[in-house]
RNA sequence: GCCCCCAUCGUCUAAUGGUUAGGACGCGAGAUUCUCAUUCUUGAAAUCGGAGUUCGAUUCUCCGUGGGGGCGCCA
């Protein structure tokens, strides 16, 4: 019911609607250039690819866009293929997999291009100068002087072409110069790579970032020239640097989707909020499963500004996620984190492990901090935190914490029931008749147990620790030179 | 310099030719809790400016301003 409602409600509001392309099954891709790391734009772009074909149910293709053999590494490669599988944008057809429109490598499509080429060359759209094989423009030609590049140039007074863009409606744009398809060092260029693949291999929307809008014109040109119809073009907004001036790039903070997999961000968190930066699912509800989102996906929802990055944001929903998973994934996620932080012993007792992580889970903001979080219930030496110390100490001094130790070392072996309601109402009792607070006694045998003023559950800690090591461990705290 | 795109709280955004302009992050306050985090309540916070169209403009048009992008034998 409510997709029906939907698809009749994105079809009232399309503004750009392309009638002639609608019947055909939708192809899109998402054709990086492996030259360094996977950027967060490209992760984006390659998630609005990715989700306008599962919404629609068409097709997604990966294409490796590695023409510039200087710059391309295997590296590289892995980065990117890794980045994609972590969050979760399969592909249909592309490396790996195949297809009916291989390879999918432009390294190894040369013979295509240069029939593409040599066609332009017959028809006399294109010609070469210097070595270099350039794409020739119709219009009357005059050399002027460009400001910009302060030189003299050959401009050519082309007509407009117009570029059909479903987030931007129809842009009018006339290049002005011709433009290298070959270079002399016998590679083709990006742009004309980039049109003969996508004539090739059937694709009807371009989905990319806005840079390349003023790109478009001249691809638009060359599909022209080649006497194809250009696809409907999507040009979604950029990400912008979170502060400072200018579009993110890959020095930039956060940039890249490598970091998030190192910090152990849940790659679902991570694509839930990519989805949010330039699209919106038109509810107040911003963390959806991602069946939702595909589901409300769609071109003309797409917003035409540019979005800055917002890291807590991110941050944010990377908790509601570590939050909700359920104590069986989260013990295993949290085991692998702890594992490849070497924080874990060999021989630790599984059931051990996940009454602390299970313990642990509602009070942390992500598994980046599981390590730290944890780390006094797998090691016996884990140090003190200046900040607490000082804390715990400054209201009633040394003398008073071991005093306060002392009493509670005495309730500790008096206890029989070692689970968190008893001890709880235990120390309720125990702290009326000493007339003291409950607080004074958990603030002291916490920084003695755990070196910190802050954790879990107070019963709980004591709980999963076990009587013998609380008390060893306020015992031990008390006979250290610093604290007699 | 030329061309293109864009403009709602600090940020991401919703909505509308007539609304108390909504939500989220962040920030402030309060409550709860053993701490922290959560949770709950709550507060501050926006339609870039100027004309025009209109009974009425944040919404439509134009101009300005601001922001972003492009102008490679990079992609």
């Amino acid at each position: 019911m409510g997709s029906a409602f939907l698809a009749v409600e994105s079809l009232r509001k399309n503004r750009f609607n392309y009638p002639f392309i609608m019947s055909e099954p939708i192809r899109v891709r998402f054709a990086p250039s492996p030259t360094g790391f996977f950027h967060i734009g490209s992760a984006r772009t390659a998630l609005f690819n990715w989700l306008y074909a599962r919404h629609t149910g068409g097709t997604f293709l990966l294409r490796i866009e590695d023409t510039d053999s200087a710059r391309n590494t295997q590296q590289a490669l892995n980065f990117l293929l890794d980045g994609m599988r972590w969050l979760g944008l399969d592909w249909d057809e592309g490396p790996d997999r195949g297809g009916d429109y291989g390879p999918y490598f432009q390294s190894q499509r040369g013979e295509i291009y240069k029939q593409y080429r040599d066609k332009l060359l017959a028809a006399g759209r294109a010609c070469e100068k210097d070595g270099a094989v350039y794409f020739k423009l119709q219009g009357e030609r005059k050399t002027v002087y460009d400001e910009f590049k302060k030189a003299e140039i050959e401009k050519v007074e082309a007509a407009p072409v117009t570029i059909r863009d479903a987030i931007h409606g129809d842009v009018v744009r006339a290049e002005t110069q011709d433009f290298v398809i070959w270079r002399s060092n016998g590679d083709p260029s990006f742009h004309f790579v980039n049109v003969v693949d996508d004539i090739e291999m059937k694709i009807t929307h371009v989905i990319r970032g806005e840079d390349h809008l003023s790109n478009s014109s001249k691809h638009v040109e060359l599909f022209n020239a080649l006497g194809a119809t250009p696809p409907v073009y999507a040009h979604i907004p950029l990400i912008l640097k979170s502060t400072g001036q200018g579009k993110m790039s890959k020095r930039d903070q956060g940039a890249l989707i490598e970091e998030y997999q190192r910090r152990f961000f849940l790659p679902d968190a991570v694509r839930n909020y990519l989805c949010l930066l330039g699209w919106n699912p038109k509810t107040d509800e911003e963390i959806m499963p991602i069946a939702e989102i595909i589901r409300r996906f769609d071109l003309p929802g797409i917003n035409k500004s540019n979005a800055r990055f917002d890291e807590k944001k991110m941050a944010h929903f990377n908790t509601v996620y570590t939050q909700a998973l359920g104590a069986e994934e989260f013990f295993e996620k949290g085991v692998a984190v702890l594992r490849a932080e070497s924080a874990l012993l060999q021989d630790a007792d599984i059931n051990y492990v996940k009454d602390v992580l299970s313990l642990c889970q509602p009070k942390l903001a992500g598994l980046e901090a599981l390590p730290e979080y944890t780390r006094y219930f797998f090691a016996e030496t884990y140090g003190e935190d200046v900040a607490a110390r000082e804390k715990t100490l400054k209201k009633k001094g040394l003398a008073g914490v071991r005093e306060v130790l002392a009493e509670f070392l005495i309730f500790a072996d008096a206890q029989t029931d070692w689970a968190d309601e008893p001890l709880e109402a235990a120390l309720k009792i125990f702290a009326e008749q000493k007339g003291r607070s409950t607080g004074e006694y958990i603030h002291a045998a916490r920084l003695a147990i755990s070196g910190r003023s802050v954790g879990p559950s107070f019963y709980g800690l004591l709980r999963v620790l076990g009587k013998q090591r609380v008390a060893s461990r306020i015992n031990a705290w008390l006979s250290k030179p610093e604290n007699l």
